[in-house]
DNA sequence: CTGATGTTTCAGAAAATACTGAAATAACAG
DNA sequence: CTGTTATTTCAGTATTTTCTGAAACATCAG
């Protein structure tokens, strides 16, 4: 492996996670490889700046593609594939999110949608069904919510995520605000869920 | 396995999907069957009800141990010892995001705090450094602002993200409002940003 | 202490996954 | 069409991970 050191390490460290992150050490070491990159690669010289065999490149690559997170770039006067990730992290984030959910959660979530349409006929599925609603109405939550926040542009996501809890008392204000407004006569007294909205009641789960 | 239909379903699930989620099968099998079960279980019920080896049950256990994801419990005159998953799912979700950001995103933040302080040498790292930091300042706003929400009891961030988008839009008007209160003579022209709070400046990375 | 019961460790077998080199396939230039 | 270059597939090998049974360890009652 002939890279400067900091590339080096970011490329080894990539590799090692791997396995932490549901991904194998080729595969890792390549993305990583391509991210820090300045330019677009082509098998060969990935295969030769890591020491990985022709053919397993290509099967790191061919995954990596699966997950749509190299570009396939072509050169003027040159029929070989170059590859390279996204400049932003924000888009590859994105990405990320798409395709592990789609690999990760969706399957789970049909599944259990079908298991909340059977008759439970023991108790213990009695129970178990019950369970799995819990989780079932938790995962929609949770993905209804990031389809809504992928809506969004970056920049706005950045803002909002720099308020962090901040936006909790702002939501909070919009009911003051709301209350006041529907009875003026009235002093708002205390609150007993300060970020319920008034049009969406927070049905704790 | 002796299970009922639902149950049974929902555990041969977790344990397929163990390797996409980075588990093992034994120790996705007994998560989910300790989660849908009304009781807590003891080593040697798991062991029959999944057909695993005794021991495998025990590492499996172990390791679920060291993720905080089941409850020891021990029942009055029986020193065997017992074992459940939390009831709310909210919970097993905070404790879930804690653990594998131990484990799959501080690691690599540490790796890339200690490169970011090296000089890069040949102009190949130069760039390698600069695309970890732009890595580097996407993780840290990410966690930062998981910090912030894992700080907020479950009702809020039910409602916040029942809220999805609109949070937005509540944003953008107490932008205005504040333009509207600190410049009362002129009215507010087309906002660049309009989710750009005025007190936390969107610094688009 | 002794025996009964419960839990963990660990070496090796079994299974799954990653990786390679060789062969097949594809795409193109002349 | 033929030769050259790029890419993929695939069967077999190597490596890693999972899983088991046996043994070691722990805890407690009598």
């Amino acid at each position: 492996m002939n890279l400067p050191p900091l590339s080096k390490r970011f490329v080894l460290h990539f590799g090692e996670m791997g396995s932490r992150w549901g991904i194998n050490r080729t595969v890792g070491q390549i993305y990583a490889l391509l991210y820090v990159s300045a330019q677009a690669l082509n098998a060969e010289e990935i295969a030769e700046s890591l020491s990985f065999s022709r053919s397993n490149v290509s099967m790191g690559l061919k995954e990596l593609q699966s997950w749509n997170l190299v570009k396939l770039i072509h050169q003027a006067n040159d029929r070989r594939d170059y590859f390279s990730a996204p400049e932003d992290v924000w888009s590859i984030f994105r990405t990320l999110a798409v395709e592990r959910r789609k690999r990760e959660i969706d399957p789970t979530l049909s599944m259990l949608r079908d298991a909340l349409l059977e008759q439970p006929s023991v108790d213990e599925d009695i129970h178990a069904q019950a369970r799995m609603k819990q989780m079932y109405e938790f995962i929609e939550l949770i993905t209804t919510w990031l389809d809504d926040v992928q809506s969004m542009d970056s920049g706005t996501l950045v803002s909002l995520m720099q308020m962090g809890a901040t936006v909790q008392k702002l939501v909070a204000m919009k009911t003051r605000i709301k209350q006041a407004l529907t009875s003026p006569g009235t002093r708002s007294k205390a609150t007993p869920n300060a970020a319920s909205t008034g049009d969406t009641p927070a049905k704790t789960i």
